[in-house]
DNA sequence: CGTCAGTGCTAAAACCTTTCAGCCCCGAAG
DNA sequence: CTTCGGGGCTGAAAGGTTTTAGCACTGACG
């Protein structure tokens, strides 16, 4: 194990020339060499246990084999790790490495990663994003494929690929899911959509879940009997948006929490005033974080698919086509004991 | 934009040689050249906007600028995202670059993991865990920097450098924190080693912290009023087994539970009862998971310090001296509001 | 005047691969 | 007998960097 054999080693083991041993383990289409020489080349190979260096095979060929994956937190953070999961599985099975780089939302990091990725000759590069942002990218390289996973870049003319979950489907879904239980009357939403002027840099996908609740109370012609906003999605803000509901006396008998996060916060406010769950208010809700399936009862909601995103960002930056256009994974929904038809005669 | 520009173009631009400028581009300590022509070179380099390709300069070096970091579920999973936070933040500052690798425990990925960090001439390797466990690693290359975070490796003769959390501290310090609280009759434990005989391969560190934990109920004379062993450590087997100490009608006024996962089923199975937290009972545990921040009251809690253990394990194998021996990073402890004193008049 | 040390700089090799261009030989066709 | 085509193979260049060895010159010193 002194040093690693090389072409030239395998070369001179097998009597051939490196341009033979090269053509063969490539096993290039045009070459003719008889199958003789093969076979004794592969023996050699094998033999010394040879693997090319990619330094060099890089050099010559200006491409590496390897995926950049830059994002703001993904890796970083609890929430999207499954997304690397995808990533990583899919390239595992093209054999290619990914290089990973988080920006925390600083665009000098994020000029310093893309700096870093275009040095190392990445064939690819993968924008990925925690919530589904608006990215705001530099100009890259012409050549450069580029696929944004759970975000959009500014680049509005659709250059660069981009794998969102389908939102709208998802929210329409949901809501629809307490409608058909029986919940028409005493529905409340807990959560809204950011006032601001649909900043897109925020999120570019929470409009059209909004818009899949719409469409689906209007397919009903129900109205909520309560709407709270809470701010940020967090379970202290859940518990009070929740709590403020319960105390104005509106009859609520099915609660849609805009993540899983509100719903937990909503649990401990119904627990409180001893609600039962599903038994007085189901709950319906988004993302399937870890903790629906720790709540009792475990938590019905629609799951942000970011393993699948993962994977098909890999398969479009290294699939056979230049990458382009929007794709839509669907949202699951993860049926669980939070949900429980409304009974008529008692209402 | 048309290609890269190169050494030999600065060179030329330059009006020197290209050794000139590699030497003045890196500068070299015993070469002496004119300050003019450093200047020029500078200013050349500075007007193509130069950066050095990787892959040439690893061929010549046979360094790369890059780590690899491989674990069984690191990255793919919630619970120590924060390692990869602490070991690319040092890595960033340091200008390198991390190739991540997970292999699901499968030793074959881990092998394939391992043969690709290799080619690629990675400067070193940080394996990581989630969960504290003893790595099979098959033989490294004598030279490779290796540094196991959160784990240790099989080579026992300390070969490996290996980061690990200060188990013994904070099992000590938890029950501690409950003895003085004046916790010393109540005290039940959910959750126990596991019974398999030492299995150091599922955790290098837990009998650590039961150690921890038994020197400071001897140190105080005290003994747990009950124990119970829950299996995994999930949520719904620490609501059973806390279910099973309330219903064993054990005088319980504080719970150790040996991880938050565990010690938010308690609260469940408490609030199910009718107990509160903490004026009926008292809460400790170990991780500080996301969900501790969730629960309410707020969860007391030892924290897995996954993200210095990162930190450390970078520094380590970027540092200059050759890694090695056993580092433990300090567990602190998160003080929340699941805990209070109990009131001696009132017991 | 010869030697020597130091200053300022460069040619070329080496790292390992891929690939272009072409060599040699043999049998077949003219 | 020449020419040609093709089968089987190889030499050498190219890709961009680092580094060794060494060149040419100047001034000082013996």
């Amino acid at each position: 194990m002194t040093k690693r054999p090389t072409l030239a080693d395998v070369a001179a083991l097998a009597g051939m020339s490196k341009t033979a041993v090269s053509l063969v383990l490539n096993d290039r289409p045009g070459s003719r060499l008889s199958a003789d020489a093969v076979a004794r080349i592969h023996e050699a190979a094998r033999e010394l246990n040879y693997r090319p260096n990619p330094a060099a095979r890089s050099l010559r060929l200006g491409t590496t084999g390897t995926i950049g994956f830059i994002s703001d937190e993904v890796t970083i953070t609890r929430f999207a790790s499954a997304m690397i999961r995808g990533l990583l599985d899919v390239a595992d099975e093209r054999d290619h490495g990914v290089l990973i780089a988080e920006t925390g939302n600083h665009p000098k990091q994020l000029a310093k990663a893309l700096e870093f990725m275009i040095d190392r000759q990445v064939d690819g590069i993968v924008f990925g994003s925690m919530a589904a942002r608006l990215l705001d990218l530099p100009p890259l390289p012409e050549s450069m494929r580029v696929v944004t996973a759970n975000s959009a870049s500014n680049a509005g003319d659709g250059t660069y690929a981009s794998v969102l979950p389908a939102e709208h489907e998802a929210g329409r879904a949901m809501m629809r899911l307490l409608l058909e239980h029986g919940h028409r009357e005493g529905i409340g939403i807990i959560g809204s959509a950011p006032s601001a002027p649909a900043n897109k840099r925020s999120s570019v996908t929470i409009g059209a879940r909004f818009a899949g609740i719409d469409e689906a109370l209007t397919e009903a012609g129900a109205t909520p009997v309560a709407v709270v906003d809470v701010g940020s999605w967090e379970p202290w803000n859940g518990y009070a948006g929740t709590k403020q509901v319960l105390e104005s006396g509106a009859p609520v008998t099915a609660l849609l929490c805009l993540n899983d996060r509100v719903a937990f916060g909503a649990y401990q406010s119904l627990g409180e005033r001893g609600l039962r769950v599903p038994d007085d208010v189901s709950i319906a809700s988004f993302d399937d974080d870890e903790i629906a399936s720790y709540l009792r009862p475990a938590l019905t909601t629609a799951k942000l698919p970011y393993e699948e995103m993962g994977r098909k960002a890999m398969e479009l930056v290294l699939g056979p086509d230049e990458p382009g256009g929007e794709h839509l994974v669907e949202m699951p929904v993860q049926v669980r004991g939070s949900i429980r038809p409304l009974d008529r005669s008692s209402s």
